[in-house]
Order: C-alpha cells, then sequence, then structure tokens
DNA sequence: TTTTAAATGTTGCATTTGCAACATTTTGCA
DNA sequence: TGCAAAATGTTGCAAATGCAACATTTAAAA
C-alpha cells in the first residue's frame, strides 16, 4: 500500500512537515494515545510501532476497528469520537505523527510538486481504507456464522491467490472482526473441519473446497 | 457535502475533462450502467439522476451499497466487481460523467491550481464516504436487532441534532441496509412502539427516549 | 522458572431470528 | 381511473446463535 510520504524525498518532508501543524507523540506499549490528541481531525502517521482503533459499545461487546503499523495512516475524523466508545491503543511503544487535516487542505501558498504528492498519497490511502472497510460491510452484511467465516475466506484467498490463509490475528479478534461469538464461532468452524472445507492448523486454515460464490474460481497453489 | 467540481470554474473544469480521460453516460430508468462501462478503476459523478449501487449474493439477499444522488461521485475501485455480485442500477434517467482514474493520478504535467482543488475535492469526498461506512460498520456489528435499530436511530438523531428522524429510503430497504429480515424488523419495531420507545408515521420516526447509549444526550428539538 | 493472564475449546439452553406463507395497503404506470 | 407491482404488516416455527459457565492450553510477565 502506498505510504504517506511516498514519493517525497527528505528535505521536502521536512518542509511539508514545517509547514503542517504536526506533533510527535511518543507512547508506550499498552496505553491509550486519545488523551494526547488535541482536535477531531488529525492525520495520524505510525514511525514506529504498532496502534489497534477499538470501539467497546455499551453492551461490552468490543470490536477492532483498524490495526494500524509501521508507516501506515489513520484518520481520526472517522472517528465519532463524540460518543466515548473510541479508543486507539498502542500495542506496542510507538512513535507517532499528527498532522492538523485542515492545515493540510487549507494551504494555498504552496503548488509545490511535492505537496501535490502528499496530498494525492492520502488520497490513495484514503480509498485503500475505503476498499478494506467495504470487504468487512460485505462480511458483516452475511446473516450466518458460516457465511461470514466463507465470505472472509473467500477474500482473504483472493487477495493472496491462494487457498491458504494466514489470519493476521488470533480466533478471539477474529470474532470481533466478524462481529460474532467467539464461542459460536469455535462451533462453526468445528462444523467446517468435520465438514472438511477447511483445515486448521494454528494460524494457518486451508480451503478444501474449490470455490465458494458462483462466480470465484480459486486458485490452486 | 463537498463537489467534486467544487471551487472550479466552468473554463476549468473543462480544461480538466479534456486531460482526463473521461466518458459520459446517459442511461434509463431502471437500467444497468455496468455494461457501459470500461475499465475498473473510474470516478463517476453524477450530473444529474439517481444510482444506486447494490450488491446480490449468493444467497439472494440485496445490499444497498452506496446511494447516489445528483452531482455525487463514486468510484467503481471500491467495488470487487469481478466478484460479479454487484450492479449499478440507474434509479432514474441519468447522465454521468465517468473519469479514468489512473489518468487523474498519472497526470504529472500541470501544477496549476485548480487540478490540485479538483484532487483535494477528491480526498474530502473519499474520507466523508469513508465516514459512512464506518457508521455502517458501527450499525452492523450490533449483535441484534433491537440494539441495530437503535444504532442506527442514533446516528441520524445525532447527524441533525434532532429527536426526528426522516428516513432516506422505505422500510425493505431499512432491512437490507440494516442486514436484517425485513419481517424480523417489523416485529421489533412494533416491540419498540409498544413499549413506548419510538413513534412512526410514515418515514418519520420520533425518538421517545431521552438517550441511547451512555454518552449520547439527545437534543430536544 | 514460576506465576498470572490471555487465548482457546466445549456444551447446554433460552432467546432471537430468518424464513415461509400469507393478507393488506400503497404506489406507479398504462 | 384502473390494474399490476411493490411495499408493508402479521405470525408460526425451525434453526441459528448468544450467553454463561466451565476446562484446558498457550503466552507473557515477574
Amino acid at each position: 500500500m502506498v505510504k504517506l510520504f511516498d514519493g517525497i524525498n527528505p528535505r521536502n518532508r521536512e518542509k511539508l512537515e514545517k509547514i503542517f501543524e504536526t506533533q510527535t507523540l511518543h507512547v508506550k506499549k499498552n496505553t491509550s494515545i486519545l488523551k494526547s490528541i488535541h482536535g477531531d481531525n488529525l492525520i495520524g502517521y505510525v514511525l514506529n510501532g504498532y496502534l489497534e482503533i477499538i470501539k467497546n459499545d455499551s453492551n461490552g461487546n468490543k470490536t477492532i476497528f483498524e490495526e494500524i503499523y509501521d508507516e501506515d495512516t489513520f484518520n481520526t475524523s472517522l472517528l465519532t469520537f463524540n460518543r466515548g466508545e473510541y479508543d486507539i491503543l498502542a500495542k506496542e511503544d510507538s512513535s507517532i505523527l499528527l498532522i492538523d487535516y485542515e492545515s493540510i487542505i487549507e494551504e494555498k501558498e504552496i503548488t509545490k510538486d511535492y505537496y501535490l504528492q502528499f496530498i494525492k498519497n492520502l488520497l490513495e490511502i484514503t480509498i485503500a481504507k475505503g476498499k478494506e472497510k467495504n470487504e468487512r460491510i460485505e462480511i458483516l452484511t452475511k446473516k450466518t456464522i458460516r457465511n461470514r467465516l466463507l465470505e472472509y475466506f473467500s477474500i482473504a484467498s483472493n487477495k493472496h491467490g491462494s487457498k491458504f490463509i494466514y489470519l493476521p490475528f488470533n480466533f478471539t479478534d477474529l470474532a470481533d472482526y466478524l462481529a460474532i461469538d467467539r464461542c459460536a464461532m469455535t462451533r462453526e468452524l468445528k462444523n467446517l473441519k468435520e465438514e472438511g472445507f477447511i483445515e486448521i492448523k494454528g494460524k494457518r486454515i486451508t480451503l478444501l473446497y474449490e470455490k465458494y460464490s458462483s462466480s470465484d474460481p480459486l486458485i490452486n497453489i
């Protein structure tokens, strides 16, 4: 995926960081960065570390909204912070560059190509995030646990063109991502195993069926 | 919401349309525009009319992915077209300007301010769409019909700062949007009415409770 | 290493929900 | 205006699923 400063040399990157309103945060593992954030419309760029944007609703359900690794970008305006249910947690010691979004957009002076490049990068990243969101919506509109799992497998499998899927998180978090009860998910995974649809070894899932929906031939690697 | 050509005068808009690879489509009500689209990475701009991006999955469930009105913008790359489940339907006679996305991004020559403005507009629009997707994800991660409805009401109510909600679509489509069975939804709406939570008159829903989640005081208008 | 916490596995059960199969009402169109 | 189609309302029932309450395994931290 495109990175925020792709195609911009260090000197120009420095210039941009001076033009924009920025702030650099250093946070310890397992702490929230919310209290250090001022303003609700910030672009965050993870210099190093690993963040999770999670949501705890009033029913006690946790959902992982985004996972943000090294050099990845997030946008706090996408969250409805005022609802008080979101949190951004550092899962490792992390450094984060925060840029005020308005100061990016309202800049009129410079028509330098590196500024244009920056805006284009931000656009590319935002589109890519939109695709991920669409994928999750595709999954969540499925009504049964089985169909959510199969849709998830299908998308993951198509991405890498392989019948092997390596889960990017543990099963507890997978259940959160699919918005289903973890125990019920385990039950259904067992069914899928027993019916010969899948094989599970740790975080590697092997798809044993040829295709899931009508249109998706699985490539056999 | 920002429009694609906001802040760009007609002369410069024309210049842009010449620089980019564009195509103008005219489609009749209730026809698909997919067959007229060539390329899978297009920015669509509705000159006039009204479109719906829908998805029919293999289980026969329909989902409305996006509603695109006059002067609104959509991005075909956000859809996984190869899965053959998506369609873009004109719900009215419509005219659509299609712009090849690559031809937008790869343009290097012009550093004109109207080009920058265009990219910024596209960024703003993409971010706004991302917010809408997040809202839907928030709703779809709720596990019960009741909680999905209440979350939907809460978001709609907060948007306008009012306890009155005017549904932007009919109840059948609302059920699709919430990814629940229409009959079950009707049943639950009846329950909510009988328990005194809401009042329904046509497409206007009145919230009779003060707040839904812990953090959201409803403004009383 | 030991201890503590987190993740995973399992199962019974009450509840919710999707589904089917209708009746009724509203809307759009010829 | 009248007719067909779409939208809405209703209900019984089987199936799916969330939940609680555990045991067991694995991972992290002290």
